[in-house]
RNA sequence: GGAGGGAUACUCAAGCGGCCAACGAGGGCAGACUGUAAAUCUGCUGGCUUAUGCCUACGUAGGUUCGAAUCCUACUCCCUCCA
């Protein structure tokens, strides 16, 4: 067990208390005791991206000092939803759908956390066996004017929208996760802050020393101004495929790059300090990039996989060379040949024959590497013809006459 | 329970009988410039074997009209005020 309370505090938002926090972590280490480290995760989806991924970074941290990660799925609570940081009552999910999403979490998770070390516990595990009455009695150790505290029950309460009776339950719930489990720390982002405060609570009335809560922050997608999500579009998913991932480190602003270099990347703060150094003195930011992008690259494709990534974009994109592996595909066709934009439709590049036409007389489509710029061009039969689409998308189609 | 207001494309938001596939802004996509960055400039942003053509679309269902997002009726949902 190491004592490395700053790698443990690094790139989080709030420690609450923070004191006790570092007293606590010193004196389990002295006595090597480990520590309980809770995180939950709501099933509510199938893939995670890199905004998940700082909770589990943390949880990782935590790991590699000796204490033990729990990683907790919230396959009970997901059923009823967690109504942070919405606006708007949150739809349940049902049994099968949270299980099947539990399963794809675990494959994805342990990318990061080290399986043979980590606790997995699912909440049914005690909630199931909680009853009307439990519930109940855990209901009445928190009133309603907490709850009212808040931020998104006070405004939904504020402005007159619904706020189901059930809403209320779910911190209760998640807060009776720490005493189930009996946490020391529970991990959570800065949206959760709430929650996890009731869990200290809760622990308290159920006789236990309460655990200490830390937030990581609220990662912002690739717009560098909305939260990472899925809905939004503007995620690094953790499964995403290596050249994929690495371009949209790439595109991401100079700003935002060193933000992600602070929660997301693993290299020690030294490390990181020397390249702002760099920076100062003339390096290319797109250089400090590729290093970062590489590195996320090689954490979920394995060792070896960021600098491929890094080489195949830099054949592409700065040496002009094809990417490797485009996709093939046949397209049946009738003897006179198909227009252009249906070719792309069909090879999947566009959307629809309109939108191909649009990107033809944008100037964004190449057949073979020239620019094409008449739609009313059609292709015969034959090929394969080399196909693209603006910068990124590429297709071999080959023309097969349709029998 | 009563009185008013509202629902328009991914989002916000104009339009209030034909010139509306629907102003504008944001977002997105593409082009130029670059470092697949930002900023900036330009264009596009319903579909259809590209057509001064057709189809679908302005909460839902009907109706009036040569013609409706625009008028009428009913319904659904939301908001505000009164009780």
């Amino acid at each position: 067990m190491t004592l490395e309370i700053s790698e443990l505090e690094r790139g989080t938002e709030e420690i609450i208390p923070h004191e006790e926090f570092r007293a606590r972590v010193r004196e389990a280490t002295l006595a090597g005791r480990r520590m309980r480290i809770k995180a939950g995760f709501d099933p509510t989806a199938k893939d995670l991206h890199l905004g998940h991924t700082l909770l589990l970074n943390k949880l990782r941290a935590f790991q590699e000092s000796g204490h033990e990660a729990i990683f907790l799925i919230g396959d009970f609570t997901g059923m009823i939803g967690d109504p942070t940081g919405k606006n708007e009552t949150r739809k349940p999910l049902t049994r099968e759908q949270v299980e099947e999403n539990a399963q794809t979490y675990k494959a994805q998770v342990f990318k990061i956390l080290d399986p043979e070390r980590t606790t997995i516990a699912f909440n049914s595990q005690w909630l199931d066996k909680l009853g009307a009455e439990g519930m109940i009695r855990l209901a009445a150790q928190h009133t309603v004017a907490r709850m009212l505290e808040r931020d998104d029950f006070s405004k939904r309460y504020r402005e007159g929208q619904p706020i189901a009776v059930h809403e209320f339950l779910y911190p209760l719930l998640q807060g009776y996760d720490s005493v189930a489990l009996k946490a020391d720390v529970e991990l959570g982002g800065t949206d959760q802050k709430f929650n996890l405060l009731v869990g200290r609570h809760l622990q308290h009335a159920h006789g236990q020393k309460a655990q200490c809560i830390m937030t990581v922050p609220i990662l912002e997608g690739l717009d560098g101004v909305q939260k990472m999500s899925k809905s939004l579009g503007n995620y690094i998913g953790v499964n995403d495929a290596p050249s994929e991932m690495f371009g949209k480190v790439m595109s991401i602003s100079d700003d935002l790059m060193w933000r992600y270099y602070d929660l997301l990347s693993f290299k020690p703060l030294t490390e990181i300090a020397a390249l702002r150094q760099s920076l100062a003195q003339g390096a290319n930011p797109r250089d400090i990039k590729m290093e970062l992008g590489s590195e996320l690259v090689s954490r979920f494709h394995g060792g070896g996989a960021g600098e491929r990534a890094k080489a195949a974009f830099i054949a592409q994109f700065s040496q002009g060379h094809l990417p490797e592996n485009i996709p093939e595909v046949q397209i049946a066709t009738p003897p006179a040949g198909l227009p252009l934009a249906q070719v792309l439709r069909q090879a999947a590049l566009v959307s629809s024959n309109t939108e191909g036409n649009r990107m033809i007389e944008q100037r964004a489509v190449k057949v073979d590497q020239q620019r094409v710029e008449d739609r009313s061009l059609v292709l015969p039969p034959g090929g394969p013809y080399l196909l693209q689409v603006g910068a990124r998308r590429y297709a071999r189609a080959l023309l097969k006459v349709q029998a």
